[in-house]
DNA sequence: GTCTATATACGGATAGAC
DNA sequence: GTCTATCCGTATATAGAC
C-alpha cells in the first residue's frame, strides 16, 4: 500500500480538480480517492495550493504524451493534426455526456485571483498548447497566403476550443462544439492559397478528412 | 434604510458573483456589501442557490438595457454593432486591469454540476446573447454569400468572445482578446460578398471603424 | 421585514505516536 | 512516511424577539 503514495495523491487531485474544480474539491475527497491519510498528504504537499501547483505542472509536463501524441496517431498532415486535436476534445466531450470541460480552462476562470505562482502555471499550460498548434501551422506555412499570422491563428484555435467546450458543456450538446470547429475549419480554409475560394466548401476535402467526426 | 432591501441584496450578489465567483462569495460578503442582515436575506431568498437563480434571471432580463444598448450607442450598421459589442468587452477588460471575466461564462464553468434550474438559466443567458448577435447578422444578410449560416456565425461570435476573454484574463493582457477579435473580423470579411477577397485586409474599412479600438 | 444571537457542519491544517 | 485524533476558523442557515 506504499506504492508511490505521492503519485496516487497527485493523480487523484488531477482528476478531481478537473471534474469538480479546485474549491469544490476537499482535501478529504483527495484523501478518499487516493486512499491516503492527512499525514501523508501534508507530508508531500505543504498545503492545498501546493497540490494544485503540482497538478498544473504535471499537466504541463504530460501535455505531449497524454494529449497531443494520442490525438495525432494516424495523422501526419499538420493541418489535419490540428483538427485531430479538436476531434480528441470532441471524444472527451461525448464520452463524458457533455460534462467535459478543459481542465486548464476551468481552472483558469476559477483561479484568476489566485497567487501569481498559480496563474503563471496556468498560463504556461495555455502557452504550451498554443505553441504545439503553432508548430503544426508552421509546418504547413507554404499552404497559407503569405503574410498570414500563424501565431495568431494558433491562439484563435485555442479560443475556438475553449469557447466551444464551454458552450457544449453548458447546453449539454456536442453540436455547439462541432459548429465552432466547423467555423474554424472554414476560416483556415479561407486563409489558404488556391482552394475553391468559396468558404462554404461542401465536402471536397483532400483525404483523411472522413476520419474526423461531424464537426471537424 | 428600507429602500428596496431585496434589490440591494440582489445587486450586491450580482457584483460579487461576477468578480469572485459563486463558491468564493459568502453570504456574509453579500450581507456586508448590501448592508443587510441574515434575517432580511433569508426572508427574500430561501437559500444561496435561490439567490444565484435570481441573479441569473436579472442578468437575462437586463441584458439588453445593460449590455447591448450601451454598446450600440452611435452604431447603426449591424455588422459594426457586433464588433461594437466586442469593443464593449474590451473596455471592461481594460477597465479592470485584465481581471474581467464574462460573468455568465465564469458561472457556466463553475456551475456545470449544479441543479438543472441553475444550468438552464445560464443557458438562457447564452442563448439571449447569441440571439441578439444573430439578429445583427440577419440584418446584414444581403451582404453575406448566400448559404452562409448566420446562426452558426453568431454562436461562433460567442465562442470567440468567451475564448478571448478567458485568455486575456489568464495572461493579464488584452492583446489576446484583440487578436481573437481580429481573426473573427477577418472571418466575417471572408464570408461576405464582393470584398477585396484577401482576408488579410489592411485598413480598408468602410466607415466608423476607426471608432473601434485596436483589435476590433 | 428586520434585528441579534447562535446552531450545526465542514473545511484546511496540525499534533504527536509509531 | 504513515497513522489517529483533533483544533479552529468559516460557512450556511435558523431561532425568535421586535
Amino acid at each position: 500500500m506504499s506504492a508511490d503514495t505521492r503519485g496516487r495523491i497527485l493523480g487523484s487531485a488531477m482528476e478531481l480538480f478537473a471534474t469538480k474544480g479546485y474549491a469544490q474539491t476537499s482535501i478529504d475527497d483527495v484523501l478518499r480517492r487516493s486512499d491516503a491519510k492527512p499525514g501523508s498528504l501534508y507530508h508531500f504537499f505543504p498545503g492545498k495550493e501546493d497540490l494544485l501547483i503540482a497538478v498544473l505542472e504535471a499537466h504541463r509536463a504530460g501535455i505531449d504524451a497524454l494529449l497531443f501524441q494520442p490525438a495525432w496517431i494516424g495523422f501526419d498532415d499538420p493541418i489535419e493534426r490540428v483538427f485531430a486535436l479538436m476531434a480528441r476534445y470532441r471524444m472527451l466531450i461525448v464520452a463524458s455526456d457533455c460534462e467535459y470541460g478543459c481542465p486548464i480552462g476551468s481552472l483558469a476562470l476559477e483561479m484568476h485571483k489566485a497567487r501569481k505562482s498559480v496563474r503563471e502555471r496556468i498560463s504556461a499550460n495555455f502557452a504550451a498548447w498554443t505553441d504545439a498548434v503553432h508548430r503544426c501551422y508552421l509546418q504547413a506555412a507554404d499552404r497559407f497566403e503569405s503574410g498570414t499570422n500563424l501565431r495568431e491563428l494558433a491562439e484563435f484555435t485555442l479560443t475556438t476550443m475553449e469557447g466551444g467546450v464551454m458552450q457544449s458543456r453548458t447546453f449539454r450538446d456536442v453540436s455547439y462544439f462541432d459548429r465552432s470547429v466547423k467555423q474554424l475549419r472554414q476560416y483556415v480554409q479561407a486563409l489558404m492559397k488556391t482552394p475553391s475560394r468559396r468558404v462554404a466548401a461542401p465536402k471536397k476535402r483532400v483525404g483523411g478528412s472522413k476520419a474526423h467526426p461531424p464537426g471537424a
